[in-house]
DNA sequence: TATAGAAATGACAGCGTTGGTCATTCATTA
DNA sequence: TAATGAATGACCAACGCTGTCATTTCTATA
C-alpha cells in the first residue's frame, strides 16, 4: 500500500541515499544506477511522502500565488497556467487572497512564506508593483516572481514575467484611428496598477504619432469596475465635445461604458465606438461584442512558475534560455467598433 | 527566529507533552494550564511546524477542493468561502481543477488525497452528484463533504450541504407567474447537474399548482453556458406559438438569451421577460439587468467547510448542531422581467 | 601496473512533532 | 484522612526523508 523509500532502495540494490539522490536530481549517480532506480520507482509506483522531505530538507514543494483582483476570470486563469506547472514539476500551489490595502500586508506575506515554508512566491499586480513587498521577499532570501506591464527586459527585473500594455493600447488606439476616429477618450483603471498607466501610455503614444493632441477632458481617472465605466462613459458623454470612440483599460470598464451608452440611448458602433481590453470571457457576450485585446493569462502564469522552478529548484537544468519573457496581447477586433455606416 | 515546542513548554513551564495536548485539543487539560500554554504560544508567536507535525501524525492539516466549473465566479466565491473555514481552523486549501468526464477520475481523486494525505475533500458539482467517487472516497475513508441540489435533509445526506434550487425555481416562476405571463419557457443548463432537474422540477410544479400544464416545447435542454442560452433562446422564438417569458437555469444562459433577443430585435423584457438563477456579478451588468436567485455561495462553502472540519478534527467540539444547512437562493427582481407596461 | 584523485555510494544521525506507556502529582470527595 | 480519579510529566520510539561525512569504486595518468 505505503511504498517508502526503502522498497524502492532495495527494490533497485542500492541505499535509500542513492534513492534520495535519484529525487533530487542531485549529481554523481552513474547514468545506470540512475535508470535502476527510476525503474524500481516507476514499477512499484513510489511518491514520496512530501512532510518527511518537507522536514528532513526544512524546504517545501509548494509555492504561493498571492492576489488581490476582483476579476475572477484573470485569477482564475492564473491559477490554472500556474497549477499546470506545479504539476509538471511536482508542486503544489498555495492560494492566497488577501487585501492589497491592508496596513500590514508585508508582514502577512512574510508569515504566509514562513508558515509553509514556501520555496516561492507569484505576484500579480498590484503586489508585484509593490516595492516594499519585493524588498521584504528578498531579504528574507525567498524566490519570486512578478508578473508586471512593461516592454523592455533588464537585469534588474530578472525576476519578472513580462506584459506590453504600452503596445497592446497602442494598437488598439491605432485601429480606433484607423476607422477615422479622432476624438478618442481614455477611460483609466486603478491607478496603483501599473498597467492602467501604461496602457494609457500607448494611447497618448498613438494619438502623438497621428499628430493629435491628447484633449485632457477625453482622459478619465477610474478604477478597473463595471462601476467605472458606467460613470466615467457618463461623464465623458455629457461633455460638450463628446467622443466618437471611447478605449477602456479594461473589459469590464468597457462593459459598464456600453452598459452607460443603453442608458442614455446611444447606439454602438454607430455613434460610439468602444473598445476593451484583456478579452475576458464576457467580452465576447456584451452586446455588442467588444473589440479588446487578448492577453494569454494562462501562458503567462505558466512561464511565470516556470521561471519560478528555475531559481528554486537547486539542480534543475538550466539549459532554458533565462531571457525574461514578453507577451504582447493582440487585438482582436469585434462589433463595438465596426466601421459606422 | 525558529520557536519550536520545546521553546513553549519552557516559557510555560509545562512539558512538551501538555503543549502538544493544547495544540490537539485532547481532553485532560486543565483549564489554567491551558491558558497558561496558549499565552506562552501567543507570546512566542509559536507556529507549529507542519510538516512534522503530517509526518509524525499521518495526517494533513490540508482539505482539498475538486471542481470542474467553467463558471469562474462560482469557484472564486467557493474558494473564498473554504479559505475563510481553513484559515480559522489553521487548515490549508489545496485546488484541484480537473476534468470531470475523464475516464480515470476516481482514480485521479484517490491519488490526489493519497498523495497528499488530505484530511478532506469538499465537492461541487458534478463531482458531489457521481456515486462512484463518493463510493470511492468512502471505500479510502476519506472524510468530505458534498454540495449538493435538494431541500430535504435526511441521514443519507449527512455529509451534505443542501441548495434548494426547487424552491427558489419555484419563487421565480411564480414571480413570473405573478407578472402575467402563462406561457413561460425553461432553458436547461446540463443534465447530468441535479441542479438543472431540480430546478425544472420547481418551474413545473409552480406552473402545475396555477393550472397551467407546462408545454413540452417550452423545455429546452441544454447546458450550464451563454451559447446554450442563445441557442435556446433562439429556437423557442422560432415557434409559432411564442413564450413571453424565459427562465433560464442559471445567468449565463439568461445572458445568452437576451443576446439572442438583441439579434432577433426583441425587447426585453416589453416582449419578452427573462430571469436567470445564481446572482453572478455580471447578471447586474447586462442590459437590462437580470432578475435572478441570490445564492450565497461564499456561506455556503464555509458552512461546507465547518461541516467538514467537525469530521475531521478528532477532538472537536461538537456543540454546534449537527443539523445539515439548507440554503434557500432568493428572488432578486431586476429589470429583465418588469412589469410590461 | 600502480596509484593518486575524483566520483559514486553508503551508514547514520537528526529534522520537530506525535503517540504510547507509565510514573507521579494534584484535586476532590467520602 | 484516605481513597479515588484526573492532570501532568518523563521518556522513547516512530514518521520518511535529507545532510554529513566516511568509505568504496572507478578513472586517468605515470
Amino acid at each position: 500500500m505505503k511504498v517508502t523509500i526503502n522498497d524502492v532502495a532495495s527494490h533497485a540494490g542500492v541505499s535509500i541515499k542513492t534513492v534520495s539522490r535519484v529525487m533530487n536530481n542531485e549529481p554523481s549517480v552513474r547514468k545506470d544506477t540512475y535508470d535502476k532506480v527510476m525503474a524500481a520507482i516507476t514499477a512499484l509506483q513510489y511518491q514520496p511522502n512530501a512532510a518527511a522531505r518537507n522536514l528532513a530538507s526544512n524546504r517545501s514543494f509548494s509555492i504561493g500565488y498571492i492576489y488581490d483582483n476582483p476579476n475572477a476570470y484573470y485569477v482564475i486563469d492564473m491559477q490554472r497556467g500556474l497549477l499546470d506547472a506545479c504539476r509538471k514539476h511536482g508542486y503544489e500551489l498555495l492560494i492566497h487572497p488577501t487585501n492589497a490595502k491592508s496596513p500590514d500586508i508585508v508582514q502577512e506575506v512574510i508569515d504566509l512564506v514562513q508558515q509553509s515554508r514556501l520555496a516561492g512566491l507569484v505576484l500579480t499586480p498590484p503586489f508585484s508593483e509593490m516595492p516594499h513587498i519585493a524588498e521584504a521577499l528578498e531579504k528574507i532570501g525567498v524566490h519570486f516572481v512578478r508578473i508586471i506591464s512593461g516592454s523592455t527586459p533588464s537585469p534588474k527585473l530578472s525576476n519578472c514575467v513580462l506584459v506590453d500594455d504600452f503596445t497592446a493600447a497602442f494598437k488598439i488606439t491605432n485601429h480606433l484611428l484607423e476607422l477615422g476616429h479622432t476624438d478618442i477618450a481614455f477611460l483609466c483603471g486603478d491607478e496603483e496598477h501599473s498597467s492602467s498607466g501604461e496602457r494609457l501610455a500607448g494611447y497618448q503614444a498613438a494619438l502623438t504619432k497621428r499628430g493629435i493632441t491628447p484633449n485632457s477632458k477625453f482622459i478619465v481617472p477610474g478604477s478597473y469596475s463595471f462601476e467605472s465605466g458606467v460613470k466615467g462613459a457618463k461623464q465623458l458623454m455629457s461633455l460638450s465635445k463628446k467622443p466618437s470612440a471611447i478605449f477602456a483599460c479594461n473589459d469590464e470598464i468597457a462593459a459598464g461604458a456600453l452598459f452607460s451608452a443603453r442608458l442614455m440611448n446611444i447606439a454602438i458602433p454607430q455613434q460610439l465606438a468602444i473598445a476593451g481590453f484583456e478579452n475576458s470571457p464576457f467580452s465576447r457576450q456584451t452586446w455588442p461584442p467588444l473589440t479588446t485585446a487578448h492577453q494569454p493569462n494562462v501562458t503567462i502564469a505558466q512561464q511565470a512558475a516556470e521561471l519560478l522552478f528555475r531559481h528554486t529548484k537547486p539542480n534543475a537544468s538550466k539549459t532554458l534560455s533565462d531571457k525574461q519573457p514578453v507577451f504582447i496581447p493582440e487585438l482582436l477586433v469585434r462589433e463595438s467598433t465596426a466601421v459606422s455606416e
